[in-house]
RNA sequence: GCUCCCGUAGUUUAAUGGAUAGAAUGCCUCCCUCCGAAGGAGGCGAUGCAGGUUCGAUUCCUGCCGGGAGCACCA
């Protein structure tokens, strides 16, 4: 339909000879300018009227003019809601999204959880606009982390197939590197895990690795993630050192000791230890992501956001470094924000952290047990805002169930799933009512909202926008009725499927469960 | 010190260079004989400061003030 009044638009500007203008037609910010509205008598330098009287379009029913914009107002037939499609902007394109990629050995913390949240909204819009997506998980199985996790487990003599083992012994291991009073051991440990050339560390790594993983992937399963690849540092790194050390004096340089980058700023990719650090590490996985998808379009990286400056530096040796293969390709840094507490910044690397899998329980407690509703409200208060934005997490008022929240849009659809199933003993009539007008005019603006949300990568567009439809459908329904002495009006009926299939994929693309009930 | 990001009602936030800056929460009124009140209706309340570009600026540019992040062997 947009593109119906674009086309039209176009052509009149044409026959008035006012050629090619960069004019738009969007939804107007009110419902009393419209359905459509569009600034092109502005941008072409044309008298409105003049123009709007050259318009005639199929489905438009009124054309009014206000100042210098031009307001289209939908027919009710145009507006009858129909199963839309969501435009196609990727189709045939393959787009990787990695995220989650989380340190083994150490509990989810909240900054993992945002990033597989807001991660996997991105995948599914893409998925949504046609594209094929690969979700890549990369968790760090090598380097400090996980010595200090071995470690820990050696002193405590800790069971390393008992996940809450694991966490103590990071704990332990985190601080007694810090106080320094096992600095010079973990350092050791890690080196040794490198080289393999310890085999009760080495099998203490590789039992916790999996006790690790295990444990993280069911609870990826849990929030509605499948990942199609896991790549590992261990992995990547041997790779990454490899190709750095081959470009020494051609990308890299070396400068006491270590192999250095100089970009935007200064980064170490090999230590003096001759180890490869998280950039090696990154350069490794390209080649490894290449490898496996060697036909993607568009690569995307999901991290913290105090990540940015590091990963401009790492694309842009990246692009030096795999120059053909990199070519015509989209390679994107995505940081999602900090979620902060009244107390300040969470460390990942201390010990008394919030994790993830708490913070879902404490949800779901709360939730009166349903984890469909707790897993709900951490998303959509992760998604309802820009992503890259820090978090302000309240957990009092986070955990109220009230509001701007998932729940109350999870609500609404339970809802008009309710009433759907009342009308299936309903006689339906023929009359049209015009009550159920605003949410037809609302309705018709979904498939753009998506594009948007995917174009921009940003999830938050879709929140905004299913919360309003959820707000007007319970504003519809509180004030009319729907079902009269056991008869349904057949366009209500398509209204109310509408509505409901509109908030199933509004919450489908935020990774947000759908419930029947609630 | 250098670089980047961010300043919108008391609070959390939305807005594609467009029209009367949109919500939520909080506070003040109302509304369940009736499809689910975890709901609905109404009221109060906001673009940090100073310039510039533009027909039009929350949006773009400059300066200032305030906050955050990053900047060599962690990830």
């Amino acid at each position: 339909m947009r593109e119906r009044i674009a086309q039209a638009i176009k052509q009149a500007l044409a026959a008035m000879g006012a050629g090619e203008a960069p004019f738009v037609v969007e939804r107007p910010a009110a419902l009393a300018h419209g359905d459509y509205a569009t600034n092109a008598a502005i941008v072409a330098k044309v008298d409105a009227q003049e123009l709007a009287a050259k318009l005639h379009i199929e489905g438009v029913e009124k054309i009014e003019v206000v100042g210098k914009f031009i307001n289209f107002f939908l027919s009710r037939e145009a507006l009858i809601p129909k199963i839309q499609s969501f435009p196609q902007l990727y189709a045939g394109k393959t787009v990787l999204v990695e995220y989650t990629s989380p340190n083994l050995f150490k509990p989810l913390h909240i900054g993992n959880l945002i990033g597989n949240i807001l991660g996997e909204s991105i995948a599914r819009l893409f998925q949504a606009t046609g594209a094929e997506v690969k979700r890549i998980n990369y968790p760090s199985d090598i380097g400090l982390t996980v010595a200090k996790g071995v470690w820990g487990l050696s002193k405590t003599k800790g069971d390393p197939t008992d996940i809450a083992a694991l966490g103590a012994a990071y704990v332990a291991g985190n601080a007694a590197y810090e106080d320094g009073s096992a600095k010079a051991e973990i350092d050791e440990i890690n080196t040794a895990l490198y080289e393999n050339s310890n085999p009760e560390w080495s099998d203490l790594r590789k039992k916790g690795i999996a006790t690790s993983l295990a444990h993280l992937d069911g609870l990826c399963a849990r929030l509605g993630t499948t990942f199609d690849t896991e790549f590992f540092e261990s992995e990547s790194g041997p790779v990454g050192r490899d190709i750095v050390r081959a470009n020494i004096g051609k990308v890299f340089e070396e400068s006491d000791g270590a192999v250095v980058y100089r970009g935007a700023h200064t980064r170490v990719f090999l230590n003096s230890r001759g180890l490869p650090t998280y950039e090696a590490k990154e350069v490794g996985l390209f080649e490894l992501k290449t490898k496996a998808h060697p036909n993607f379009d568009i690569s995307l990286t999901v991290t913290g956001s105090e990540q940015k400056d590091f990963f401009a530096v790492v694309f842009d040796a990246i692009a030096k470094l795999f120059a053909t293969q990199t070519a015509g390709k989209v390679l994107r840094h995505i940081s999602n924000g900090f979620l902060r507490l009244t107390t300040g910044k969470m460390s990942s690397r201390l010990g008394n952290v919030i994790t993830g899998e708490s913070l879902l329980e404490d949800l779901t407690e709360a939730a009166r047990g349903r984890e469909d509703v707790a897993v709900g409200a951490i998303k959509y208060a992760v998604l309802k805002s820009g992503s890259g934005k820090d978090i302000m997490f309240d957990p009092e008022k986070s955990l109220s169930l009230e509001g701007d929240s998932g729940p109350y849009v999870q609500y609404a659809l339970v809802r008009a799933r309710a009433l759907l199933r009342k009308a299936a003993d309903a006689a339906v009539t023929q009359h049209v009512t015009s009550e159920s007008a605003i949410l037809e005019r609302l309705l018709i603006h979904f498939p753009d909202v998506v594009a948007r949300a995917a174009k921009e990568m940003e999830p938050h567009h879709v929140a905004t926008y299913v919360t309003e439809l959820a707000s007007v459908f319970n504003g519809w329904y509180a004030h009319e009725r729907a079902i009269v002495d056991g008869k349904i009006s057949g366009h209500t009926l398509k209204v109310v499927e509408a509505v409901e299939r509109t908030l199933a994929q509004g919450l489908r693309v935020l990774g947000i469960p759908a419930p029947e009930e609630m």
